[in-house]
DNA sequence: AGTATTCATCGTAATATTGCGATGTATAAA
DNA sequence: TTTATACATCGCAATATTACGATGAATACT
């Protein structure tokens, strides 16, 4: 089918999963990552670091922006991205949550 | 063209989306918790807890299986899954890394 | 041997993702 | 006003993912 039955899992797995699923593309690790180095976020320099087309950089960061990683100011007529630390805490506290938890089970098989 | 670019980016950045990419499925993130929470790991239970078909379960799990995150061993007629910490360990050593980078950024814009 | 159980794999259908060129929109520069 | 610059969005092609029924392979049960 390739359609996720989201209505069957707990909102938790879900928000976990779709978490997962933005950090699911190398180019968007890339992308988190210039934004962490620049931390300032100029968009055009995005298109230059990354080895993309500017309509593919575009559609990643629409990407990250839906799931709220990442927020963007108009600024003039460049686009300024950076993190979205709210969300990050929700982010880091789900995964850490699930890595906890990784941590407890006892080496078996 | 739905095809990843995996060799324009760099091995770590792969790595991380690789692992992303497993647990960007809420079925997939249900199959880890179960796992962590019975520790034993017999595969039927997994087709009764989840709302989905066996044949849709054993796609899963063998997804899980090829990142590594999860080994099955054989007993009887049926199938033992259970966590692979040595994989896990790594897998969170690579998401720790990013949480760290992203904790340091300042908020922003 | 014959049957049941457990799971993996195949084949198929529906939808999603990735990537890009082309085009549109909005601001800035001339 | 015209032109350039910076992005977003549309539309397309190729591939991937999700889900499942059907079938296959292997072990256990009678």
């Amino acid at each position: 089918m390739g359609l996720t039955k989201t209505e069957a899992f707990t909102e938790r797995q879900n928000e976990l999963a779709t978490y997962a699923k933005a950090l699911a593309h190398p180019a968007r690790i890339a992308i988190l990552e210039h934004l962490i180095q620049e931390d300032k976020c100029i968009c055009g320099d995005l298109v230059d670091v990354l080895p993309l087309a500017q309509a593919t950089v575009s559609q990643h960061l629409a990407e990250l922006k839906k799931t709220g990683l990442i927020k963007g100011t108009i600024s003039g007529t460049s686009m300024c991205y950076c993190l979205d630390k709210t969300e990050w805490t929700k982010c880091i506290s789900a995964i850490e949550t699930l890595i906890e938890k990784v941590k407890t089970v006892a080496t078996c098989c």
